[in-house]
DNA sequence: ATGAAAGCGCTAACAG
DNA sequence: CTGTTAGCGCTTTCAT
């Protein structure tokens, strides 16, 4: 049984391939077909289950419709949100989003990104996966190479120096600066932060707002960076054992490695506030100070960009998003 | 700037463009092309930066390198730990995979599915977006129609009646069965069970392990069943304050609801047993029972799974992953 | 209004 | 060992 193709609704039909082209693509009346015949052939087609060929219109075409996502994993409510936001503008505007996970590898998120522009992916999301401070640095080139043809590409959570792409995110530095000033303002002295230690421009504005916050009002500045991205890790454990004679509370850059040092607080018996970045799962609520991140809105807002630039918009630059 | 073809480097190396694909495809030696000819095309190719063009192959070839996953949302650890186990297993075979959401809307999905098909993946994982049992039945006549004409589908966690295509599960129904058992030789009596009220067939599984076990020791069988996904709705504490009077443990068939229930309990003063399906997060200890979830195993299985249908494997039925 | 013809870039059977 | 030829299914220009 052989696909159905144009040729054959024109066969069936007896009339050339060329009409039934034109008026399955709704240039029938721009060239003058007769009612009577587009009626035919439509009605046809739409009984017969007719579906162009992807791959051949797309050959003619170059349009293949999708729009890439490539990010470092999809485990946590960060991704989840983003993801909803994206697709909630792509799906109304004809694109589908097609995700890909790097695993938190350089090597992987290059290669995916070119399988994905391989496939024709006309636009792409990144959420770069940025090494930590101590494994050197990110290899770029790739991107900017994409940049630099003008491929529609967008840059979430993470900028890249020298890349001209537009990014998405959040206003780190001043939410941390006056999380920051409200836990001092509140009492706190020695606020410790606690981080990973990634090179990802969120993660170092959020670091440079607590940092100007606590000089701003003459206190020190005291770091937990952690390097391990598996949670199971005990690094802030042993970490923190140091630092709590001291702490008198914490700023902490991330949700996951909040929800872990106060349980590590609680084991110890401290009740110290906290003041983090993210949120509480609907599910869980803590008792700890949460900076909302507007990830749904990052996502749509990623989603809107790639779109403009498909369609030929400038890049805006780095696009903040505060609600 | 046009495109660099085949065409062109024939033209620019002055031989056929078939001896070049020949080379390109590898072919060049059962085709006996000369080892001096081979070397010439490949290194050309290779330094100018050659690459087929993907619409081209694919509209010969059919065969597009991909495989698509359609999850209901991807923001719980459930869906991302089926997708490491996924792509540990298509990556190493060249295959990628694709992934995108239904925001838990049939319409959606399946109008997902079919862009997916259209485009041109090889191969379908689906976890099913299941109606809750006062929203009718699942509209599984698209995907009947799938496996009915072979097209390599593997299910995951949801299984769907009369559908003859593989399923991946894990055991819920004697996991189910003995930690209910076990919560009884504790001495629990009066055991709730918690429950989306879902038509997906590893939750009904979950819920008669339940009911066996509970009437295996003569016990009655209690349920709190939810229809709303939104986490932040309050159903569960209105139906929760009627069991409490009497509830001595409680059985909760997913993670999410666990961990509500949990802080539902402490605001009410109360401890109680609670088992559940599910594993904390790495970076929050709740005092609760968990059974394991075989995620990533699962996973792997599934993308296994796929990779032999499309060698043409027939369909294995049902598979419990336990590991 | 309709059809013929020339591609899009690559593949493969066949002849030389 | 290499080239010719005939597609894959669709799009679009240009005659008629």
């Amino acid at each position: 049984m052989k696909r159905l193709t144009m040729q054959r609704i024109a066969q069936q039909l007896g009339c050339s391939r060329t009409t039934v082209s034109l008026v399955l693509k709704g240039k029938g009346d721009q060239y003058r077909i007769s009612r009577q015949t587009q009626e035919k052939i439509r009605s046809f087609a739409r009984q017969a289950g007719y579906k162009p060929d992807y791959f051949a219109s797309a050959l003619n075409s170059r349009q293949s419709g999708f729009i890439a996502a490539v990010f470092p994993d999809v485990f946590e409510s960060f991704m989840g949100s983003l993801v909803r936001g994206m697709e909630s503008v792509l799906y109304d505007r004809d694109y589908t989003l097609m995700i890909s996970t790097s695993r938190f590898d350089q090597r992987r998120e290059q290669d995916l990104v070119e399988k994905m522009l391989y496939r024709g992916a006309e636009g792409l999301i990144l959420v770069p996966t940025m090494p930590f401070r101590n494994e050197g640095t990110y290899r770029n080139t790739y991107i900017r190479e994409l940049a630099d043809r003008k491929f529609p590409l967008v840059l979430v959570d993470r900028c890249i120096e020298g890349i001209d792409a537009p990014c998405i995110l959040q206003e780190d530095y001043p939410l941390a600066f006056s999380a920051v000033s409200r836990l001092i303002s509140r009492g706190c002295r020695r606020i410790v932060c606690v981080s990973f230690d990634l090179q990802a421009s969120s993660i170092e504005q959020r670091l440079l707002g607590y940092r100007d916050a606590m000089h701003a009002q003459g206190l020190t500045d005291q770091y937990i960076l952690l390097e391990e991205l598996n949670p199971e890790a005990h690094d802030l454990a042993e970490k923190l054992d140091n630092m709590l004679k001291t702490a008198d509370g914490f700023f902490v850059t991330t949700t996951g490695i909040a929800d872990k040092l106060f349980r590590l607080l609680r084991q110890r018996g401290r009740v110290l506030p906290i003041t983090r970045f993210g949120s509480a799962s609907p599910y869980m609520t803590r008792d700890m100070t949460d900076i909302p991140q507007p990830h749904v809105a990052m996502g749509m807002k990623a989603g809107e960009t790639v779109l403009k630039l498909i369609a030929g918009e400038a890049s805006p630059g780095t696009l903040r998003v505060s609600e």
